[in-house]
DNA sequence: AATAAATGTTAAGGACTTGTTAATCAGGTA
DNA sequence: TACCTGATTAACAAGTCCTTAACATTTATT
């Protein structure tokens, strides 16, 4: 289940923008251009964060995050604010478990700081990335390999090229697609380091007869699971 | 375990009669007469909520209250004020987490307030934020963690870090996720910095071996009870 | 079958990350 | 001023992981 997130925001290009880029990380999002229409959505639906722009029309961000901590005290609210803002007054806003972030900010930022505030007030929506695997269970939150054997914990990389082959299961995938998707660019010797992290990836794997790295000669790689 | 509230009035007369009707409610209450009383008494015991006076002599209570933000930005205040206090100045030092009633009030809506107050500030119905840590006990409000031998004061610093880890107990926490949450900005010293901090961590935690911050090698922390 | 090319596997090398202690710096206080 | 406390920086030790090398094996091609 997916984390919903409140966005207020007057300027509508940002708006979207911002939207955009967190629908696409899986996330719902109502979008909503100023702090009234932002108080009318939030009294009809539960959020699980809000994202408050301060600067608005109508209704600033902390008059309508004061009217959201009314219904709700627990909601974490993220304010969205310029750098000219004192510090002070953020200060004060701060304190109830709330976080701001300043103009301008890069998508990661933002989305590195709502993964922190989703795994804090609500861990179901810490969405552990969890593969079954025959009788493994590759968690790649972790990097952890789960077995009856014990656990193993994977390095980086594993855990990259792992959960790549996962989220291909019984598909054939191109050497170069994973060099791509892993090491970002494909020549010889990254292909070789390749090879030497599947065969590693073997060996964890070798427990269970029915989980096949197998390769597909001059092509590539395909994780069969019978 | 009941609240802690600090109580700053010079009519001593009303301070007797806020007191003691605090008291009769279950709150532990420490009623001073003046200002530099008040900052004495915060220095010696952590308070879950200050009440202050706005108009003292000595010192006002709009002093009082940076004083006391500058030893915890964390605590709750109340301020009260008579009704020809300027909305303005009041607005000013209101900042989010705290407010203020008008003289005079009745001891229900003070009640209220309080309520309100300790159940917002800590998220756990006007408990203090303590975390469960094996044989250990956090408790982030007034950064100390007790163990069977002995109760440890920690650093401000320490107290975020190992507070952040609680709340991602058992879950891998990125290097930068710390670093922007507890140091505001990532950069290659603080991230030294942070490993001094680990570092200082693990020494205070080293009695129970079922309490481990690990390392996820160019990935971050996870602190993992057994 | 012979050869070339691709892949499997193991181990060593080296770049980089982390652990830890101590020195230094900043800022508050007596 | 000197002193204290806490955070940062420095310095060095230790550890981890990725790459590369080396050699074995398999597969494709002739």
């Amino acid at each position: 289940m997916s984390a919903k997130i409140l966005l207020v925001e007057d300027d509508p290009s940002l708006g979207f923008v911002i939207k955009d880029n967190l629908v696409l990380k899986g996330y719902e999002v109502t979008l909503c251009a100023d702090g009234e229409a932002g108080e009318q959505a939030f009294q009809q639906t539960p959020f699980d964060l809000c994202i408050l722009d301060v600067m608005m029309p109508k209704q600033d961000g902390f008059s309508l995050a004061k009217a959201i901590r009314e219904k709700n005290t627990h909601v974490p609210i993220l304010f969205v604010t310029a750098k000219s803002m004192l510090d002070d007054k953020i200060a004060g806003f701060e304190s109830g478990g709330d976080d701001y972030i300043v103009k301008p900010f890069s998508m990661e930022e933002l989305l590195l700081r709502i993964g922190v505030f989703l795994r804090r007030s609500n861990h179901s929506n810490g969405r552990e990335e969890v593969f079954p695997l025959g009788t493994f269970s590759f968690n790649f939150t972790n990097y952890t390999l789960h077995h009856a054997t014990g656990p193993k914990t994977l390095t980086h990389k594993e855990a990259e090229v792992l959960k790549l082959l996962c989220e291909n299961k019984n598909r054939v995938l191109k050497r170069e697609e994973i060099l791509k998707a892993v090491w970002g660019d494909d020549d010889y010797f990254m292909g070789r380091s390749m090879d030497v992290f599947i065969s590693k990836l073997r060996k964890y794997l070798k427990d269970d007869p029915s989980v096949q790295i197998v390769n597909y000669h001059g092509v590539g790689f395909r994780l069969e699971v019978s």
